[in-house]
RNA sequence: GGUCGCGUCGUCUAGAGGCCUAGGACACAUGGUUUUCAUCCAUGCAAUCGCGGGUUCGAAUCCCGCCGCGACUACCA
């Protein structure tokens, strides 16, 4: 069965941790079957919508490569995709619901309506607006809500993540449908939607579940099709037991791009943070996600968002692409990561740091802290070399002539690179008595004065003869 | 208050009556790789499966009760 899913955030804002995954989702569901996934703007809420929110949600989507099939940008047989526009349809339906004697046009101001609900709040009842409805509801007008008119009852269903549900009549009210403002409720937009989009997969964060019995009874009093529910759990903040909202400081998807994470392990992350296929694999690409991802296998509780867990992943991403692709396709993701002074260097150069220095990083902005002393020379500090933890024990004169040594053979190695530089410093071993853990420290630091580096040959291949020589003589003149 | 949902290592999870003295991953700790180290490898730490009953020869898995947590209860989505 071809799956019509869609994605259909309100434009009130970037996309967050906690929510990419109802797009995430629905698009693995229709590439897996063959279908179609729509982007659908829900912009009915005119308090809340903020300008540019839209185009922050594609960029998001685009970074993911959770491409749609339909909606904004490349547009559909469905067109608009924007709620807004197509506010004269909803109304149609609601008329259509008036007319059939399951909807009414509301006079009741909404003063009268929150009375209603204090007083049921005193008495500690539960407050369900079918109690008041209005005796003679007049004829619809612009500036007047449409409320449903439901009719209680018992309602079963099967949610593809909770199993089969069962509410009974008490849940179910006379919801709005139309606000004063004209614009349609969700509880109404999407239902009209959906079935004019031919969805037939509707996935959504559980916070729906408890209103999906009066959905039931829209679509009964419609005449549709029920679509198959899929209700997904929250994604939990890293404390608490809350969903991960903007209010816990949900970073946006696209800031972790901006830090260095790629789209790749944010993508794996973000789909088995509640999901997995039931085999200890860990990496996924975006084409195993959409050839294993079930429904059946999501799970049922919330997942705690753990962004080690995801900088881990991150790494693991970072070393696969290079592995994989090469070099140079890393490098292509690394621009804008780099150190400033980097850019004084030619590209080449950049990219054989990167050869050496990848399997560390965790984020592609680590490059900016961990490359500076290949592109400027550190400044010099004494007190990083004698205080060192392996030369501690060596007085400055024994250094500085273990220095001058190292000076003396570097010079004389004639081909400067990896394995010739291995050569030489395994002679300097056997020539000094010296422990691998004083004399590489001692050249590593001169050299870098940085927390760690790559393996000590490699570096000083990268360095070059020039550089390296000329920081070893720096660090002897100044002790 | 009402309705619904959830409950396995600190975290993400495997687990569908015996393969479970509960497996994997992250994190953490220790050791190893001729320096450092945030990589890599190995080892270790860590859940009496929310609690209490029951069914069964046998339960994390089935049943009942309880507790804890969460969502919804908007002319927000």
């Amino acid at each position: 069965m071809k799956a019509i899913t869609r994605f259909a955030p309100s434009p009130t804002g970037y996309i967050h941790i906690g929510n990419v995954r109802s797009a995430i989702y629905p698009y693995l569901l229709a590439k897996q079957t063959g279908g179609k996934m729509i982007l659908r703007i829900e912009d009915t809420d005119r308090e809340r919508y903020v300008e540019g929110a839209t185009e922050l949600i594609e960029d998001t989507l685009k970074w993911l490569g959770l491409d749609w099939d339909e909606g904004p940008i490349v547009g559909g047989p469905n067109e608009p995709y924007f709620q807004s526009e197509r506010k004269e349809l909803y109304l149609e339906w609601a008329k259509k619901l008036i007319a059939s004697g399951r909807a009414y046009a509301d006079p009741t101001p909404s003063e009268k309506i929150d009375e209603y609900r204090r007083e049921c709040s005193a008495a500690k009842k539960p407050f369900l607006y079918r109690d008041h409805r209005p005796e003679n509801p007049p004829e619809w007008e612009p500036g007047m809500p449409i409320r449903f008119l439901t009719v209680p009852k018992e309602y079963e269903w099967h949610d593809e993540v909770m199993g089969d549900m069962h509410t009974g009549p008490e849940v179910l009210d006379d919801i709005i449908l139309i606000k004063r403002d004209g614009y349609p409720t969700y509880n109404f937009a999407h239902i009209v939607d959906d079935a004019e989009m031919g969805v037939t997969h509707v996935m959504r964060g559980v916070e729906y579940l408890s209103s999906t019995p009066n959905y039931l009874a829209l679509y009964e009093a419609l005449g549709l099709e029920r679509p198959k529910l899929v209700s997904l759990p929250h994604i939990l903040a890293p404390s608490g037991n809350k969903k991960l909202g903007k209010r816990d400081g949900a970073k946006s998807v696209t800031e972790y791009r901006d830090d260095g994470v790629i789209a790749e392990a944010m993508l794996n992350y973000l789909a088995c943070l509640g999901w997995n296929d039931g085999t200890e694999q860990e990496l996924y690409t975006k084409e195993e996600l959409i050839e294993k991802f079930s429904l059946a296998r999501i799970q049922n509780s919330g997942a705690r968002y753990d962004e080690t867990k995801l900088f881990w992943m991150n790494g693991q991403w970072i070393r696969r692409i290079c592995d994989t692709q090469g070099v140079r396709a890393l490098y292509d993701r690394t621009i804008g990561f780099w150190p400033e002074v980097a850019a004084n260097y030619p590209e080449d150069y950049r990219v054989k740091v990167l050869s050496i220095i990848y399997d560390r990083l965790k984020t592609l902005s680590d490059l900016r802290e961990m490359t500076t002393y290949f592109f400027v020379d550190p400044a010099v500090e004494i007190d990083a070399v004698v205080g060192n933890k392996f030369l501690k024990k060596m007085s400055e004169a024994e250094i500085e002539s273990l220095l001058k040594v190292v000076i003396r053979k570097l010079s004389d190695v004639q081909e400067w690179n990896a394995n010739k530089l291995q050569e030489a410093l395994n002679e300097l071993l056997a020539e000094t008595g010296k422990k691998p853990a004083e004399l590489f420290s001692l050249i590593r630091i001169a050299v870098t004065f940085a927390a760690f580096s790559p393996a000590l040959n490699l570096t000083l291949d990268v360095l070059g003869k020039d550089v390296t020589l000329a920081r070893l003589n720096a660090v002897a003149r100044a002790i």
